[in-house]
DNA sequence: GAAAAGATGCTTATGAATATCAAGAAACAG
DNA sequence: CTGTTTCTTGATATTCATAAGCATCTTTTC
């Protein structure tokens, strides 16, 4: 339930003051790493799920990748996943259609859009 | 590249042709035990993988969970998940904007939309 | 049928993510 | 400050989904 100070914890938070793209845990460590070299990825696990609970974070889950982590203060937004250089992009605006039509019951609380082609740098 | 014919490639053909659902290698391989006991999970997943490549299945991919897989010859549609009894509800028709606004250069093949929430048995 | 080409099933390997636990570091009391 | 308590860390082990390796069994082909 507390709250502690930690280096470790505090050099994680500060990466993402500065990236706003989704970053694996794997890119966590490495860039984590420059400040606290025998950072272990468990730790960084940790850090990132408990952030994801305080809302620091949200998980970004795209089809047929592991999770990846992205500042929960962005505007809402989708991903655009390039199949070529395998690249992530932010699209501005939400994607839904506004008339949903679903059937009577459903609640929707939560949608996740992901679009899947090709970018700019790699057209073709 | 050559298709045998085997009793357990059928047998796991078979059952998609029974359901339309999204289903979990551990499910198909559940329901193919009752035709063949000793059928083993790397069949399963080497079924599925063909089926996948030979556009017979497609890959359902839901945030945060293991794939699934289900019929591609369905009507293109997307899906709902109820994070309350976890099941996964297939929605008619698309779900996305005609008007995506996209930046000059990114060229959209596939999309992918999950709606999250309570479904009508679960209402709360 | 018998040989050749593939598929199966078991076991082992890989990769992501979590659990375990001893040792280290913050917070707190004095 | 300094000790005590409690949480966090790091290394390792574990779990789970999926793929790979390989000897054996089945289809296909002749």
């Amino acid at each position: 339930m507390p709250q502690r100070h930690t280096k470790q914890r505090s050099a994680i938070e500060h990466i993402f003051s500065r990236i706003e793209g989704p970053l694996s845990p794997n890119e966590v460590l490495e860039r984590a790493h420059e400040e606290i070299p025998n950072l272990g990825i468990a730790t960084v696990y940790r850090a990132l799920n408990d952030m994801v609970d305080e809302e620091t974070l949200r998980r970004v889950d795209l089809p047929g990748q592991s999770s990846r982590y992205e500042r929960a203060d962005l505007k809402h937004h989708h991903h655009f996943h390039c199949t070529k250089c395998d690249r992530v992009f932010d699209l501005d605006g939400c994607l839904l259609k506004h008339d949903l039509g679903l059937p009577k019951g459903f609640v929707v609380k939560e949608h996740d859009i992901t679009l899947t082609g090709s970018c700019p740098d790699c057209k073709g």
